[in-house]
RNA sequence: GGGAGAGUUCCCGAGUGGCCAAAGGGGGCAGACUGUAAAUCUGUUGCGUCUCGCUUCGAUGGUUCGAAUCCAUCCUCUCCCA
């Protein structure tokens, strides 16, 4: 069996609010394994409550690793990500213990399991803000016209509105002379890399689900986001990323003087929901994924039954 | 009690005789996603036997070939004067 001989990768993703954190501690505990944060948020320093991130206390119950250790200012590409992840998951495999990989960033979690092979140049900030400026003052529009230009076959599966996708397979050509077809061809091996058990956690109903988002919402004001969101603001110079994440944003026009509280709150849970719509439809399209039912099953004992079946 | 105004599709809101099943936005639903991804973007959203038919714009009645739009009455709401 070929399977055998790769790492053994227990993936628990999901939108958020499905409690992935507390089932993930748990199943450290009972397989005698480490946490892999797969999250853009959770991974940085400072953004406590409003990323419910794991607090004090659960990272002590079980190790965690990409998670709270990079300052706001830095940025971390899906490369970097999966570079960290990987070498993170032979590193735990090595002691003998299982790597758990656990977030509601579907594109991290993706590229993992799939093993993707990206390219091996770094971001050049000179030419993704000249590209920026070039769109700014010809339109997207013109972009776009070049970039078919460049890669039709690419471009045609674009919507010429769709401003980061059309600026980065410019960015890329420009850079490496790599188009972004050829490199979509050339960048997944014909094996995923790890023995995968892919759990996704959700609800029987939707509208559970955003009412869960809610209350963890009016959770996250009564623990203080308010404090954490004006550091954002005050510093959004330095917490680039940070600053377009759920849960900071919402609150800037309160902080500006522009809109109450509470309709600022009203916008930060609708902007949970919608992205927990998104989330779902990544999770959806991946392959492979076994869902549990948060509030009709118990996932712990459901991981388990899948864990001892797979390595049966 | 007197005066002014408003009631439009899930919500906000445009529409003031035919081009209106009704702009736009929000929400919902669905989707895309290869180095910004908690980002970025798309489609759809009265019903049906769906290139056509049916029912909608507070209610009822009327004018008209034709009404969300005009008239009458009624109901509800807001504001102003008492």
């Amino acid at each position: 069996m070929a399977d055998k001989a790769k790492i053994p990768l227990l993936v628990i993703c999901g939108p958020t609010a499905t409690g992935k954190t507390g089932v993930a501690i748990e199943m450290c505990k009972r397989l005698n394994g480490e946490v892999i944060g797969a999250d853009s948020m959770q991974i940085y320093q400072n953004l406590n409550i409003g990323t419910a991130k794991p607090t004090c206390a659960e990272m002590q119950m079980a190790i965690h690793h990409l998670v709270d250790f990079l300052p706001p200012s830095k940025k971390l590409s899906v490369a970097d990500y999966m570079q960290g992840a990987n070498a993170r998951i032979a590193e735990i495999n090595g002691r003998g213990k299982l790597p758990i990989m656990v977030g509601g960033t579907g594109q991290y979690i993706s590229s993992v399991v799939k093993g993707l092979h990206l390219t091996a140049d770094k971001p050049d900030a000179a030419l993704r803000q000249r590209l920026a400026l070039q769109a700014e003052t010809e339109g997207i529009q013109a972009i776009y016209n070049r970039l078919c230009e460049i890669d039709l076959m690419y471009a045609k599966t674009l919507h010429p509105n769709d401003k980061n996708r059309v600026l980065r397979a410019m960015e890329l050509y420009l850079q490496t002379g790599i188009t972004m077809s050829v490199q979509l061809e050339n960048s997944v091996p014909s094996e995923k890399p790890y023995n995968d058990l892919i759990i996704g956690l959700t609800y029987s109903n939707r509208e559970l689900l955003y009412e869960n988002i809610n209350k963890r919402v009016d959770i996250m004001v009564e623990n203080g986001l308010l404090s954490e969101a004006k550091l954002v603001y005050e510093n959004q110079n330095l917490y680039i990323t940070a600053a377009q994440a759920i849960g900071y944003k919402e609150l800037f026009p309160y902080f500006d003087g522009v809109m109450p509280l509470e309709e600022c709150i009203i916008k930060l849970k609708q902007a949970s929901r919608n992205y927990a719509k998104r989330q779902l439809t990544w999770f959806k399209r991946m392959d492979n994924i076994n869902w549990i039912t948060v509030d009709t099953e118990n996932a712990v004992e459901k991981i388990l039954e899948l864990q001892g079946s797979v390595n049966g």
